[in-house]
RNA sequence: GGGCCCGUGGCGUAGUCUGGAUAGCGCGACUGGCUUCUAACCAGUAGGUCGGGGGUUCGAAUCCCUCCGGGCCCGCCA
């Protein structure tokens, strides 16, 4: 249900030439639901004060047979109120029928996201990303899109080299998630590796590699898929289900291919033995594409897979969820596309940029190990959830109070990434994150945990018609017609946190509406069920797209 | 030198795109509310030059200009 536009059809037939009514929402319900400010900009042009104005048009204003039941000026201002019963009616019954989104008409889309390197620890910028990529996966999959799921990791290079000059040379045992032991075993590698004798053997080791070296494939390919198998456990943990597992290994080879042909081309040229695309025409600086050692660098391999992209997985468009770091990456990256004469991969080749996890010490890195690993994270604020369960909750039994500790860690995790706006950075504290009051995933779950035990208790039948006994519910009601806006603009965005926001709102709504407005037992007990049904209906798909699994019970 | 982002009470943050009626919210502090649908909740109090200055406008946290502070990117990492 749109209000702006039936406050238009009003304003219309009274004011029939004007272009634009100015129509907006009142914070404060007193005020209207709906009210436009036309007036100040009539006052304007006739030279008169903007409050006659107002008067003026609302004498002329008629509401009969329209779903207002009274319009008034407030000084400049003209403020349209619904019947609030019977506005609410149209809402809840709109609202149960479930079809809360249209949805378009079926594409595929690659949801490029989550990014970890072999060789390195998974920490919680990964983390960020990939629930920021699994949320806006579910968001184009709600809008009716078919939505593949890929992640693209660096399984060669540099790093790996690094971390394998390590495994060989320092002697050290795997201990633990050997993945993770990798991580540990990189940085103090890198640490190690200081002086040009050492890099000059941890060069060697990287040429070797892009040789498939025999000697070398065996320990490589154990490693990898250590750090593989890591990286599938925290996929697992965050319940993300990848379609494409795809590595650089995959793509070098063919993205050397394409560089060197576009250097003939002339789209790419030679410089102090290196390929690089000169983008300065286009103010966008020189790229180097292939070192002069021959070796392919990010952006060859970018060649090799925007084409396995593409082809193999016959999609339309990509969408990049990566930091915003490498913006100016993927304009230099997105221009060679297109100086490739590859106008529609240009086109339909998407950069979601979000700003980095700091900590308060400064930036992650794992070169140095200065990293929050997303297990360390994890287990930390399972402990703190099970602590608290037992408290609270101690006639449940271990195994389900284990369960449903894990379901609220998950959920205070990606609510706490996905609430931040996508161009702030979130400074990490670990204060912070091991708490579950306030604004955090849990409270999310926490009502419509609520919602859902009201329901089960309840055996009457729905009475047929809402009655607004309290304000909160006539608020509560507003904002779940509010739904829809709302997707459709994390959706134009590509915006997952646009749905977190709202989600805080719904659920505080509703935490206000379970306080005041008792349910069971009570006169409006039919009209209170129907509400709470129809908040299971949109919180339930708001839960889902930001990649939450509804609880049942905290 | 070029480009991008951030700056809102002690801390964190929404609102900025699309200007509108007293700038919301969380944490922390203080006060009150569980024999009542689970209080990881709710209500209330204190706390704000919306980084500074100029401009546009009937009206600016929001648009424009400028300055300040912080972060990031720009030839052989990814």
């Amino acid at each position: 249900m749109d209000f702006k536009k039936e406050a238009i059809k009003v304003l219309k037939k009274a004011l029939p030439k004007q272009k634009d009514y100015f129509i907006e929402i009142p914070k404060d319900s007193k005020l209207g639901d709906v009210s436009s400010t036309i007036a100040f900009v009539l006052a304007k042009k006739k030279k008169k004060n903007p409050a006659d104005i107002a008067s003026e048009i609302v004498k002329k204003l008629k509401i009969e047979g329209t779903c207002f039941s009274g319009v008034t000026s407030a000084g400049p201002y003209i403020n349209f109120y619904f019947d609030r019963d019977a506005i609410s009616n149209k809402i809840i019954n709109e609202l149960l029928k479930n079809k809360l989104i249209k949805k378009e008409k079926p594409k595929r889309v690659l949801v490029e996201f989550f990014h970890p390197n072999t060789h390195k620890g998974v920490h919680i910028g990964h983390t960020r990303n990939a629930v920021i990529g699994e949320a806006i996966s579910r968001i184009l999959e709600e809008a009716g899109i078919n939505v593949i799921r890929a992640t693209y990791g660096g399984d060669i290079g540099p790093h790996v080299a690094k971390c394998l000059w390590g495994y060989m040379n320092l002697g050290l045992k795997p201990e633990g998630d050997k993945g993770e032991w990798l991580g540990a075993v990189y940085a103090l590698a890198s640490k190690k590796i200081n002086n040009e004798f050492l890099k000059k053997q941890v060069e060697k080791i990287n040429k070797r590699l892009y040789e498939r070296d025999v000697s070398l494939m065996p320990i490589w390919e154990r490693t990898r898929e250590w750090s593989i198998n890591h990286i599938k456990k925290v996929l697992k943990l965050l319940n993300i289900k990848m379609n494409a597992f795809l590595w650089e290994s995959h793509v070098e080879k063919d993205g050397l291919k394409i560089a060197r042909q576009l250097l003939k081309k002339g789209v790419l040229k030679e410089s102090d033995g290196a390929i690089i695309a000169d983008l300065t025409k286009h103010n966008l600086g020189i790229l180097v594409v292939v070192s002069k050692e021959g070796l392919p660098l990010y952006p060859a391999k970018d060649l090799g897979l925007v084409k396995l992209e593409f082809n193999k997985f016959k999609v339309t468009k990509i969408i990049h969820v990566v930091g915003v770091e490498q913006q100016f990456y993927f304009k230099q990256l997105f221009k060679i596309f297109e100086l490739a004469g590859w106008k529609e991969w240009a086109k339909n080749s998407i950069h979601v940029a979000y700003e980095l996890v700091d900590l308060k010490s400064g930036k992650m890195s794992s070169r140095t190990g200065e990293v929050v690993l997303f297990t360390d994270l994890y287990e930390k604020m399972l402990d703190l959830a099970k602590i608290e369960m037992q408290k609270r909750n101690p006639e449940v039994s271990i195994k389900t109070r284990e369960k449903i500790a894990h379901k609220i860690t998950i959920s205070a995790i990606k609510y706490g990434m996905l609430s931040q706006s996508l161009s702030k950075k979130i400074l990490f504290d670990y204060r912070d994150w091991l708490s579950f009051e306030g604004d955090t995933g849990l409270y999310i779950q926490y009502s419509y945990v609520r919602a859902r035990k009201i329901l089960q208790k309840i055996k009457s039948p729905m009475r047929q018609k809402i009655i607004i006994e309290r304000p909160v519910e006539y608020e509560l009601i507003k904002k779940m017609n509010e739904f829809q806006s709302v997707f459709k603009e994390a959706y134009e965005k590509l915006d997952p946190s646009v749905i977190a926001h709202y989600a805080y709102r719904l659920a505080f709504l509703f935490n206000k509406f379970y306080e005041e407005c008792p349910v069971i037992g009570s006169e409006y007990e039919g009209s209170r069920l129907k509400i709470i049904k129809a908040y299971l209906n949109v919180m339930g798909k708001v839960l889902h797209l930001l990649g939450l699994k509804p609880m049942k019970r905290i």
